[in-house]
RNA sequence: GGAGGGUUGGCUGAGUGGUUAAAAGCGAGGGAUUGCUAAUCCCUUGAGUCCUAAUAAGGCUCGCACAGGUUCAAAUCCUGUACCCUCCGCCA
């Protein structure tokens, strides 16, 4: 959510966002509803002024004027229920300003690579792909997850579901050990939450699971329980920034992408995923330091884990409404003979903080709104693809990469 | 699933129909005083909107979980919803 001042005072720059993200806004509609809206305003409040300066009464006369101006009171209000309401959607629908260092681009192909680090594996053997590996070893059963689960469902089994513990507690504990609190939420939401974070309206019909018999819908990350867990509140600035590292399971309905990514549990319905999230102070500079340091993170856990992969900046086309500026990481999958994306790292700004009223006293008393950032720490099983076929071996056995091996006992992966 | 109790500002917590106050306290910010510290005193500390160059001063309105309703008048009465607590039942 922007600020309708900062709207109106910048019509221009928030309309060019708009068309850059691809998104569309009825912005005529938006401004006509404001002037509405605080025309009647002024009106209903001078009308209320009224009322509270008349005098306690108890004569019948009195009564009568009373009513009158109830009357006329209730038909402004009305109104401006109704035009508030209509303001309210149109302001959901406004996308974020991208910052200006941000690739001005339609769609994945105005991305911009920043960086690639490690060194594509070169093979003297036919490599397979994750999921000629894992069926051959019994690490992963998709026919029998189809069976269960219905669509793109899995089983992890062996080595593969030690491995995605491995892989998430050895990423929780790092972003532990470098300060973050750890959390684990609740996947199940309300609507608040989701709206708060900016995954609605936009991702409404496409992405999120609705529950049938529950007001409740299934989130796609722990950015939606854990952005929202300080929503309507005041927080200190001492305190800031809040920095977490959260588990949860997620679920994403993929609707729109049938036919895409089918093949083995790049694309899935329900995985695990580590997820840095920081609330910060209302300062751009201060949160794209931690933007940055979110990055770091995330390429440490890689670097950790010796994957080979590359950051590309976001072009606004490709970057989702509620973001200022965003990276993808995108792992190395022979597989694919191509990176597949791994994590997401994205600032908000305010955006989500007007949205879920997440606030803060500054020293100075004042009262402003929080920043908002996350990426991703780690997501099983999409990671478990790069693992399997960059550490394949040629008699089709897998090395555990070496920060994991504590965690599984061995060190390959045969049968 | 059943029964009862509750929800007031950054926090604790008064207030059960009436118009200068949502009391008081705490915390926070600013100021005064002070050899330093401590203490004391004063002011400020929800949102919207209008007027403004202004996130200055001021006006008006709203605000007591949320949404409606009753009334000339609602934190206070009524209805619905959400959440919290206690107990019963079921249960990992």
């Amino acid at each position: 959510m922007l600020d309708i001042k900062f709207i109106r005072e910048n019509l221009e720059l928030c309309k060019t966002a708009a068309v850059n993200k691809n998104r569309v806004v009825d912005w005529a509609q938006l401004l006509e509803c404001d002037d509405k809206r605080r025309d009647l305003i002024g009106k209903t409040d001078a009308i209320r002024a009224q009322r509270n300066n008349t005098e306690k009464t108890t004569s019948e006369e009195g009564r009568q004027a009373g009513r009158a101006v109830k009357q006329e009171l209730k038909v402004l209000e009305d109104e401006l229920r109704k035009v508030e309401e209509d303001f309210n959607s149109l302001m959901l629908t406004v996308p974020n300003v991208p910052d200006k260092s941000v690739p001005i681009g339609k769609d994945e192909h105005g991305n911009v690579q920043i960086k690639t680090w490690g060194k594509i594996p070169e093979w003297d053997f036919p490599i397979k792909d994750h999921m000629a590996l894992a069926t051959a070893l019994d690490l992963i059963d998709l026919e029998r997850g189809a069976k269960v689960a219905g669509s793109r469902g899995y089983f992890l089994k062996n080595e593969a579901a030690q491995l995605e513990f491995a892989i998430l507690f050895f990423a929780f504990q790092k972003l532990i050990n470098k300060g973050y609190t750890p959390i684990t939420a609740p996947t199940l939401v309300k609507e608040f939450a989701l709206y708060g974070n900016g995954e609605f309206p936009w991702g409404r019909d496409t992405n999120v699971y609705k529950l049938e018999n529950a007001d409740n819908y299934l989130s796609g990350t722990a950015e939606v329980p854990v952005t929202a867990y300080y929503s309507n509140e005041v927080l200190n600035e001492k305190d800031l920034p809040k920095k977490f590292v959260a588990f949860s399971p997620c679920f994403r309905r993929e609707a729109g992408s049938y036919g895409k990514d089918t093949k083995g549990v790049y694309r899935i319905h329900q995985f695990n995923k580590i997820e840095q999230v920081i609330i910060s102070k209302n300062d751009m500079n201060n949160s794209f330091t931690l933007h940055e340091e979110l990055l770091a993170n995330a390429e440490e856990i890689l670097q950790d884990l010796e994957l080979p992969y590359r950051v590309l900046f976001m072009c606004t086309g490709d970057m989702g409404e509620p973001q200022v500026k965003k990276y993808d990481i995108e792992t190395w999958m022979p597989g694919r003979e191509a990176y597949g994306e791994t994590m997401s790292n994205s600032v908000m700004g305010d955006f989500q903080a007007r949205r879920l009223k997440i606030r803060y006293k500054t020293k100075d008393g004042k009262t402003l709104f929080c920043h908002t950032l996350n990426n991703t720490a780690i997501a099983s099983p999409r990671i478990l693809v790069a693992i399997l076929e960059n550490y394949q071996q040629k008699d089709g056995s897998i090395r555990v990469p070496k920060v994991l091996v504590p965690f599984i006992g061995k060190e390959i992966i045969h049968r």
